[in-house]
DNA sequence: TATGTTTTTTTGGGTAGTCAAAATTTCTAT
DNA sequence: ATAGAAATTTTGACTACCCAAAAAAACATA
């Protein structure tokens, strides 16, 4: 069975290979994301790739293999059941739980992973509306455009967040700029690269682009 | 802050020091409960000590220090609020929820310890009748007696049970035999080291004198 | 195309936890 | 009192993970 650190590194490789497009994910930037010095990932990229988890090329960058894969997907699952279950059943609020789910997620086993998903009326998506893998490991991602690539003045409702930074994830709620919610973005500029949304009900707010980038949104 | 390893060790010598009326606890004993080797607990014994967490004489075993003992109750406290809250929220089955806790033990953190302990109304004891420690560490044992030491022919309530082997919890759930449940005792045989216990509602059953001794109840 | 920069891998070393087997100490029983 | 048994500690070795710094490869640019 798997450590909880190749886990992590499983989640991710598989993070980095969808913001990639399906490029191959370079150790470099494993390095900066788990947070630890490229000589590690190096080493680790070699045990992943003995155990087959991976396809590695050196100085090229790795892929995850399909039983890779499907593990990481498991993993993505548990985290996401715990979240909402954080959420839902146990009252927390949607910024604590982050970092709750990054340790339970190596914790709880399948079995009292598959209760939470019978409490919760298996779920489609966590609080920050990223999609809950299925039991066998299938995973749909929607494609769903974001603050910054959306119309302009139309009704639309917030789908997720990929943001999971405590204060931010705060900031939107004060703004009810949540899954679930509605807002229009009602200006986009270009030369101070800020969008202004004004959420349903909540106080209107400058985001910078790359903020704006992280909250999705839904046509309806 | 201690690993998981060291919380596992810290809870062995806690419980053995308890079973064994504070004499020390050898290391030899602690491999055996730990299942590992001799020479493993040495080593390990070595560094609670440097920790400050236990008094270690070698050749003639260890005793926790304040500090490690008020750490075996912390995590005595998460071990048993989990298996409440498996049993109380999640409804899973007393004889399943030991082993989940002996991992979630050391993945929970403080916010949701606590966040469990005022969903469960701040309970005093847990699913097997084992008492919770306080958020501060105290911890009340009882001196309850067991089916062995009890007087014959009155009417008990079950208090506790200190035994986790799943199938023993699961025939004692048949035979309705579960604290907070009531029973008589009708005979205890010397000879065949038998105890022949009365359920109220349940199948009459015969234990050994040492199953029978981990069966605790109070007079009523 | 040669040089300098960036990225990646290699090397050497460290901590935590484990085991098997040898050495040592303590206990037991004659 | 001492041999033998039992318990304990020591030794040497292993896996998993990590880092710093040196070496190597790849990339960029003049
Ligand atoms: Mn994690
Ligand atoms: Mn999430
Ligand atoms: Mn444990
Ligand atoms: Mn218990």
């Amino acid at each position: 069975m798997p450590t909880s650190t190749v886990e992590d590194y499983l989640k991710c490789i598989h993070r980095e290979e969808r913001s990639n497009e399906g490029q191959l994910v370079s150790t470099g930037k494993i390095a900066q994301e788990m947070g630890v010095a490229p000589g590690t990932v190096t080493a680790m990229m070699k045990t992943l790739t003995e155990s087959g988890l991976i396809r590695y090329e050196p100085y090229m960058g790795v892929r995850l293999t399909d039983r890779g894969r499907t593990l990481a997907a498991h993993v993505l699952r548990r985290h996401r059941l715990v979240e909402l279950f954080l959420v839902q059943i146990m009252g927390m609020d949607w910024s604590e739980v982050h970092d709750e789910a990054e340790v339970l997620e190596h914790a709880v086993s399948d079995r009292l992973i598959e209760r939470m998903d019978e409490m919760l009326g298996h779920p489609k998506v966590d609080p920050h509306g990223d999609p809950i893998p299925s039991a066998t490991g299938a995973l749909e991602e929607s494609d769903d455009p974001s603050l910054l690539a959306c119309a302009l003045n139309r009704d639309l409702h917030i789908t997720r967040v990929t943001d999971q930074r405590k204060e931010f994830l705060r900031l939107l709620e004060q703004h009810k700029l949540m899954p679930g919610r509605r807002a229009v973005v009602e200006t986009r500029d270009d030369l101070t690269e800020t969008v202004q949304v004004r959420p349903d009900g909540g106080e209107p707010l400058r985001l910078g682009f790359h903020a704006a980038s992280r909250i999705l949104v839904g046509r309806e």
